[in-house]
DNA sequence: AGCCTAAAGTGTTATTTTTACACTTTAGGC
DNA sequence: GCCTAAAGTGTAAAAATAACACTTTAGGCT
């Protein structure tokens, strides 16, 4: 193969995984503490490094895989970091990569073969590197996205209730929301169905499960929350 | 220096710029016909390839000096484009940032010494590999950026009036903007203070000149537009 | 059986924000 | 002095958002 950009210099180029879930009305993510070196023990994310034969962007998924089992994820680009020395032990530029999981679809076995753990947001520890400004900035886009796109479903179970989406909501923007507020702004988005199913886990009188509908959604794609 | 991560192979990282300027009523790109294999006489932007030493961050800048000669200009990063084919002599993978200049400020003879021109952003060629689709998203971040944030006043000479500011939210939103909601904004917003200057090149009458003052923004930053 | 509890569910009004819209003023050029 | 072309200016309607409280229901307890 014809070398053409023989004078530059190469680098390594890694991807990290913020990998959001929601639990217990919390936002999280998945973090576990580095098995090797450099920064052995501290918090991190999850990542890989980018091979030869792949995109960035599978790069990014197939790290995920190798985490969770999990496929046909969504994710996102958060950016490239790459200060010169933010990786320890040598020159890594990294790509990160933001996810929406649901929680309950990932086994909690292989989790804990991995090390990791679902940490509320709220409560990060300190990261390794610069892993905590990839987290920050990955949840403002992913409040961003959230609000004019129905990704936060990816979050729930396929069928969910009115007041844990709209918990959901409230975890990712902060504060909390008027029900009824809430509640009408979903009647206008005719994808998101309620069904006749009951879930009662919540509460004595039980609540109706709602699915979202993404081919209705497709055909009239506003949504806004 | 240890090597920790020997297995993992390196690539070649570069940065791309989509320097974006305004000119006659219309939002441009500085964009040359590529002057090295492969893709010699394609359209492309402008871009440098992220050396050892320095972050990617500084890497965009210095590429864009180079350029422009300019230093402290507004940029930020698009993001990473990864595609394993997307350089057709040898992976590549490039980190997009866009940069907001003020035409005027860009010496025109070091402009024509470098092979750029400016191209109307609706009129842009076929661009080499993935550019266009890192104009595209350069874009479309710019315009939510300049929504929120004072920014399009880079763009723009630091003495402008009204008139040219709603031009240039217009080339950017790809809409007419009604001229006296326009103005209303504008008065409510401090930071953009009328000078005693009129300008009048535009008109027989003359229009009064404006200034953004960073200081009183940083008081009171809420900026909408 | 009856009472307590805790979450589900439901509409209306006020406030704020956004949009629509047309005429007067001014200075240069002819 | 008349024509032109851009600058400058306010009000009212419409839409979106925010504020707000009570009823219903079923389980658990006595």
């Amino acid at each position: 193969m014809t070398i053409f950009y023989n004078e530059h210099s190469k680098v390594l180029v890694s991807v990290d995984c913020i990998i959001f879930g929601f639990e217990e009305n919390k936002l999280k993510i998945l973090i576990g503490k580095r098995q090797m070196d450099p920064g052995r023990g501290e918090w991190s994310l999850y990542g890989g490094f980018v091979r030869s034969d792949e995109s960035v962007d599978d790069a990014a998924h197939r790290t995920l895989f190798e985490l969770t089992g999990m496929r046909n994820i969504y994710m996102r680009q958060v950016g490239a970091f790459g200060s010169v020395d933010r990786d320890p032990g040598e020159r890594v530029i990294s790509i990160a990569y933001y996810a929406l999981i649901n929680v309950k679809d990932y086994d909690d076995t292989l989790r804990e073969e991995h090390g990791v753990e679902w940490v509320n947001i709220e409560e990060m520890p300190l990261l390794y590197s610069d892993h905590r400004e990839m987290v920050n900035k990955a949840r403002r886009l992913m409040k961003e996205k959230i609000k004019t796109e129905p990704v936060g479903f990816r979050l729930l179970p396929s069928l969910f209730t009115l007041t844990q989406l709209q918990r959901l909501y409230e975890a990712v923007n902060g504060e909390e929301l008027d029900k009824r507020n809430f509640r009408k702004r979903i009647k206008e988005m005719d994808f998101i169905e309620k069904t006749e199913l009951i879930d009662k886990t919540g509460s004595k009188r039980g609540a109706y499960l709602y699915r979202f509908n993404r081919r209705a959604y497709d055909e009239d794609p506003n949504f806004k929350l």
